[in-house]
DNA sequence: AGGACTGCTGCATTTTTTGCATCGCAGCTG
DNA sequence: CAGCTGCGATGCAAAAAATGCAGCAGTCCT
């Protein structure tokens, strides 16, 4: 779209933070960045940046800009797939923000099914904690974000919502194997195995645990979950991870066990967007076989 | 903005129906004009005009242009609001749709008690009847709808939601003039003068009408208040207004007395804007201005 | 059949944008 | 304090893009 390049350029000079930087990302001489920068300042009404002496900076008036371009740009890509979809073509690009736990099996398994439909739509996922993931929707850096717990803000739109059971894990040998459901006490007379802090699912054990009068004191806290499984699998310890993220057929060798839900309490996994954001088609469509998923 | 003209010159050819005449309003040559949308489709990826012989008109994905286009144009006009309002100016243009009712006192007084304070921002007022304010707010044409009973539908967010009395209105020397209510079976004992039937306030009454079992038989009907008003004044009829449209202290002449809670159900008048839209900053205040005015 | 529309296009002209070289300014460095 | 570096701004000529003019082919209506 040639008439809104100097949409892009500004936003070039606002990351590169001068203009001489950006004239390189740009294809364009400094001199005509500049130019171009100065005429926008003239009819838009107001100058747009700060002129220090190390460079430029988005003034006020610039981060209100900035926000307007990006919600048009994101707009225009809604038309774009919009437009698209009357020719019966499903193109675009769909980008999620999304907890980890999601990650190993649940998303793979999602966009495999919808790319089988659709194989002209492209992802981008990016793990994120719910307060992360907000922040990239309020940025229109994602379009959709799919998060356990949800730092509950304003501009969060929920889609679809659904209760998630937190499970101890551990090695198919363990003494608690067998069980059908445990209470968190029992699990902590065993070494525990612990997302990092900024996890959801973290912050339920945290809140379970004050409300027993205990401090959680993990053998090993990380934000890999994959670390926390092997850990969970080959140790004496137990991990946890919400359903979503487990897979008993693929790990035969571990057992799953359900904590009561008497004792965490919460616990859910939301699918939603930004507040008011019109979604592109694919985006959408792709929410909603998500939403089934989950549902299921 | 001139890296938008082409939005101008697209928006101007769906309106005139064909390049050349679309050529003369946006002072540009047909030649010219006809290879700048050839261009713009060249660049969005496919045609947004049908070329039929008598001319253009605009495609489905052109539909979806053009909306993209309007709500643009809009969060751009937001953005330059807030700017102003960033170096203490609050200038800028609030477009209102309301229904007649609040012409003749409300409007006037708030928009002059607003207008004091900030005379740099104007206004556009349109009659609009329910149906049509929605349309308006869909189509980006107005700002703000402040409307009785409107239909309600799916894109308008309330802001704020006031019961109004129906009133009957009759000359002082009425026969009924002196009552403090009145039942709507008692009025139609006299002559009626009702407003179109494209008013909310006679889709009210004739509800009630229908309840009662009985029919409406206005001796006048008229799109105007003003009239309706003079009819009731001198003649022997009855007139009806909801209450935010009279005012007794400017027509000692008149009687203004509510008909009864228990003949006329619902009757809310209804202040609004499009969902999800943000609006810009001087109609946003003016909206709470009037809020608060309803409110008292 | 002819007139009045339509959108489209080749070519010369005008307008706009760009690149280059250079200026003045501010901060950092030794 | 001098010297260096990186910054944005600007005058001027060259390059690129947009425009206007004139004319084409097609459709519709009388």
């Amino acid at each position: 779209m040639r008439h809104l390049l100097i949409y892009d350029m500004i936003e070039a000079v606002h990351r590169s933070g001068s203009i001489r930087k950006a004239a390189e990302v740009t294809h364009i001489t400094a001199s005509a960045l500049n130019r171009r920068i100065q005429a926008f300042e003239d009819e838009f009404g107001s100058e747009i940046f700060e002129r220090l002496p190390r460079g430029m900076r988005l003034n006020p008036a610039g981060e209100l800009l900035l926000h307007h371009i990006r919600l048009q740009r994101q707009d225009l890509a809604r038309v774009h797939s919009q437009v698209a979809d009357l020719s019966g073509i499903r193109r675009g690009h769909v980008r999620i923000a999304c907890s980890q736990a999601l990650l190993p099996y649940f998303l793979p398994r999602e966009i495999s099914k919808y790319r089988a439909e659709f194989p002209d739509v492209t992802f981008t996922v990016n793990v994120r904690d719910r307060i992360q993931a907000e922040r990239d929707l309020v940025n229109f850096e994602s379009d959709l974000a799919l998060v356990f717990e949800p730092a509950h803000m304003v501009d969060f739109e929920v889609l679809h919502a659904v209760r998630q059971p937190v499970m101890a894990m551990m090695s198919a040998a363990h003494p608690l194997a067998g069980r059908r459901s445990l209470r968190l006490r029992e699990c902590l007379e065993y070494d525990l195995v612990l997302p990092a802090s900024q996890f959801g699912v973290r912050v339920l054990l945290e809140q379970t645990a004050a409300r027993l009068g205990q401090k959680l004191e993990p053998v090993l806290e990380t934000d890999s979950f994959e670390m926390l499984q092997q850990l969970a699998a080959h140790g004496r310890g137990i991990g946890f991870q919400i359903l979503v993220g487990l897979d008993p057929l693929a790990r035969p060798d571990m057992a799953f066990v359900p904590i009561s839900e008497r004792d965490v309490t919460g616990g859910e996994l939301f699918l939603g967007h930004l507040k008011g954001r019109a979604l592109p088609v694919a985006a959408l469509k792709f929410a909603n076989q998500v939403a089934t998923a989950l549902a299921s």
